[in-house]
DNA sequence: GTGTTTAATAAGAAATATTCCTATTAACGA
DNA sequence: TCGTTAATAGGAATATTTCTTATTAAACAC
């Protein structure tokens, strides 16, 4: 049995609340770490996350932001994007959505929309059995770079 | 102006012609390394790549593995895709397609349709000039996984 | 074929990124 | 308030990828 509807919008979550009712303990570094994250628009790696919150929080380790990260994510609050100059970076999932990477600057943008993986997955519904996420990952070169360099990647449509 | 068309089948690529057009020396290693993956159905690691190879060619170097894989990467003949576990696998692009991975054991299993990403880029166009590849990754479990233990995944569709 | 040029490689060090280990702390239920 | 134990801090360890430099070999001119 495939679950193939998809996230509606899931603004204004309140991590206490959530925390609590999932059973974890409702932490300082948990809340604060989440807040930084749900407040960034800017796909922030683990380092920016965890110097951000280290201003208020001068004991924070880094640990701690990799862990709760990982909590954060199972959860499903928040989304790991790999990015392809190395580590990640992550995004509070308020909204499902995807993303284009410019492959010059690295620069990380939204783009809202739905994407149906059904018809993508007809042909694994015997091996596949429960979808967690979909996410669609455009790599590219946006317009500022593709202005300003000169490139030689093969694109999408080109012999 | 974006370029949205899809890759269609570029199966059979000669390597050693290839490399000459790009104006790229035709090292034994670049050879190995692009047979290896375009042989290969499995998504292997650099790690595996790597051993693979040196059967053929004991003094090949993880650098070079690492090397040759990137401009594989660059010349369009080789996808990179991160594993939800830690460092990346390759693909042998031979046909432009998709990924299910299962959370569970890691599995990394093919999706092969076409993608409409000019929905999606619909809001961006005024800051995308080029795309170079979409790929839609689509996580969870597998049929396997999802029936020999017990899961606590927020999937998607459930509240 | 021989020699020249230089891109590409091997080896290992270094840098990056992430996870592990363990003593300590603090969240939370009693 | 107290006890239990999940969670954290700090640092070590691991894993992955990139860098540095001397050496090799691919391509090319002769
Ligand atoms: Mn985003
Ligand atoms: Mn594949
Ligand atoms: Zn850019
Ligand atoms: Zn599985």
């Amino acid at each position: 049995m495939i679950r193939s509807q998809f996230l509606v919008e899931r603004q204004d979550i309140d991590p206490v609340a959530f925390f609590r009712e999932k059973g974890l303990r409702v932490t300082h570094q948990r809340v604060e770490i989440f807040r930084e994250i749900a407040e960034s628009r800017e796909h922030p790696s683990a380092e920016t996350i965890f110097e951000g919150v280290r201003r208020r929080m001068p004991s924070l380790s880094m640990d701690t932001v990799y862990r709760t990260l990982a909590t954060l994510e199972e959860l499903g609050l928040v989304m790991r994007l790999t990015h392809p100059r190395g580590g990640a970076r992550y995004d509070s999932m308020a909204i499902t959505h995807h993303h284009f990477i410019c492959l010059e600057c690295g620069e990380i943008m939204d783009c809202f929309a739905a994407s149906g993986e059904a018809p993508l997955l007809e042909e694994l519904t015997d091996r596949v059995s429960a979808v967690r996420s979909v996410h669609v990952e455009i790599r590219g070169l946006c317009s500022h770079c593709h202005h300003t360099s000169n490139h030689n990647l093969p694109l999408m449509g080109e012999s």
